[in-house]
RNA sequence: GUGGGCGUAGCUCAGUUGGUUAGAGCGUCUGGUUGUGGCCCAGAAGGUCAUGGGUUCAAAUCCCAUCGUUCACCCCA
């Protein structure tokens, strides 16, 4: 038997209430901040993710689904949504239409890792993407607009992490002092530490080894080498956020794994999903629009993984387990009245009524069955001697009183189950 | 890429130190009035015990391999 690809997974008729239910919640929060929707394709050039998250990036080196098609150009399913929507914007000028344009997405990503918990290959994300202001309080606004659909969903133990990683140049300097620091104490690092002094330096920070921890807990932060602007604009972002009274962390330790970030960067975390515990992360990213070919534009946006709210959602109890219902179930009483209840059903949905009969031929009994099954709030029977003097029963599943009323006028029908 | 756990009915799982026809609950189906649901009762269907090999008189149970899955590292949403 064929099965699903590893790392993918099938979203079954029982499990879309919930994404549906986080989805409409998505558009009215992006609708609130006044985001537009916008839609990308699901693949691109793969130079695209290569020069817009950063060569050395994992997401880069070993993450990407990259094909070459049949005219040999290399073709990436995109790992990531912000990429994408800054070639869409370069692309169609909308810098020159927009001077400050908000979009938010909702797609599916694709990621070439072992799979665990809270981790796909196809996964999805919602995010937003804001471009053209470097306003703190831009900043302020995507930390806000991330947790308001989180705690909106029903999720209830969150941590909002904020930091700033500046500029290059500042972090260029910030990082030759933490290589000085780290290079006394290099043989006490762990393995992976130790490739990431060469690879990604700040990555050290995130290393869950005791050792390193202790080692990065006396290490030179961030914060105090960032310039009077970058610091002042990191002070209005917390000004910002205090004023709406969210509560917040700094976390120097907070460095985000793509390279297109500067100053201010976030995440919101969960406790309750296992080790993967990031449900949502964002930042500033001030060069990318100019490293992808645009004009220096600032901008700032956020991402977070849909699974992983459900599946926090799943463990706080927040789900919402309400199963099917429809309001008219038609039962045929005779076998032969097939066309009879086929046409009756047409007309019922046809005003607007969600409908449903049997199609195997089952008992009444059974039929009856089905249509407690299905939470109907009605059943129309069809046949019998009633039928004989032109009538159906009309009985409501609730109180399981039922009235008879005639087949052929429709508007008394809709009547009888307005009752 | 590295390491650990687990693969028995549609689902969740039992299955004793290897020992006859592999079980339960839920779900499904049928029946309990000739034309009436929920609760209850009775019955039925449904399993190559992941796959392949090995040990043994005997394997769901022990060993090996493969595949799948899951969790963690790594990384990230």
């Amino acid at each position: 038997m064929i099965k699903a690809i590893t790392g993918t997974k099938d979203i079954l008729p029982n499990d879309i209430n919930n994404w549906r239910r986080l989805e409409n919640l998505i558009e009215s929060r992006m609708k609130l901040y006044n985001y537009r929707e916008i839609r990308t394709p699901v693949f691109e050039e793969t130079s695209l993710f290569s020069r817009g998250i950063g060569e050395t990036t994992d997401i880069v080196s070993k993450e990407m689904y990259t094909f070459t098609d049949r005219s040999g150009t290399s073709i990436t399913l995109k790992p990531e949504m912000t990429a994408s929507v800054v070639r869409a914007y370069l692309e169609h000028n909308l810098g020159k239409q927009y001077n400050f344009l908000k979009m938010y997405y909702i797609s599916p990503m694709f990621r070439q890792e072992r799979p665990q918990a809270g981790r796909l290959r196809q996964f999805h994300q919602f995010g937003a993407e804001a471009i053209g202001s470097n306003d703190p309080a831009l900043d302020a606004e995507m930390i806000e607009l991330s947790y308001s659909v989180l705690v909106n969903f029903g999720l209830k133990n969150l941590e909002i992490k904020i930091n700033s990683l500046g500029t290059p140049e500042s972090r260029e300097i910030y990082k030759n002092e933490l290589r000085s620091y780290l290079k006394s104490k290099f043989s006490d690092l762990s393995d992976d530490s130790k490739k990431r002094f060469n690879s990604n330096i700040l990555r050290i920070f995130d290393s869950k080894d005791e050792t390193d921890q202790i080692i990065m807990n006396q290490a030179p932060k961030i914060l105090s080498y960032l310039d009077g602007q970058d610091l002042s604009h990191f002070e209005e972002v917390k000004k910002y956020l205090n004023l709406i009274g969210l509560n917040f962390s700094v976390d120097e330790k907070l460095v985000r794994g793509l390279d297109y970030y500067t100053n201010t960067t976030f995440e919101i975390i969960s406790p309750k999903i296992g080790s993967q515990s990031a449900l949502c992360g964002g930042g500033r990213y001030n060069l990318l629009i100019e490293q992808l070919g645009g004009k220096p534009t600032p901008a700032t946006g956020f991402a977070a993984g849909m699974e992983r709210i459900l599946l926090a959602c799943q463990n706080e109890n927040c789900m919402d387990s309400s199963g099917q219902k429809i309001d008219v179930y038609i039962v045929r009483i005779d076998q032969d009245k097939e066309s009879e209840v086929f046409k009756l059903a047409s007309q019922l949905r046809n005003n607007g009524i969600t409908t449903e009969h049997d199609y195997l031929s089952r008992s009444v009994k059974a039929q009856m069955r089905e249509a407690n099954r299905l939470n109907s709030n009605f059943v129309i029977m069809v046949g019998g001697n009633e039928f004989k003097h032109g009538n159906v029963v009309v009985k409501n599943m609730e109180d399981g009183t039922q009235v008879e009323t005639k087949f052929s006028d429709i508007n008394e029908i809709k009547r009888k189950l307005s009752k």
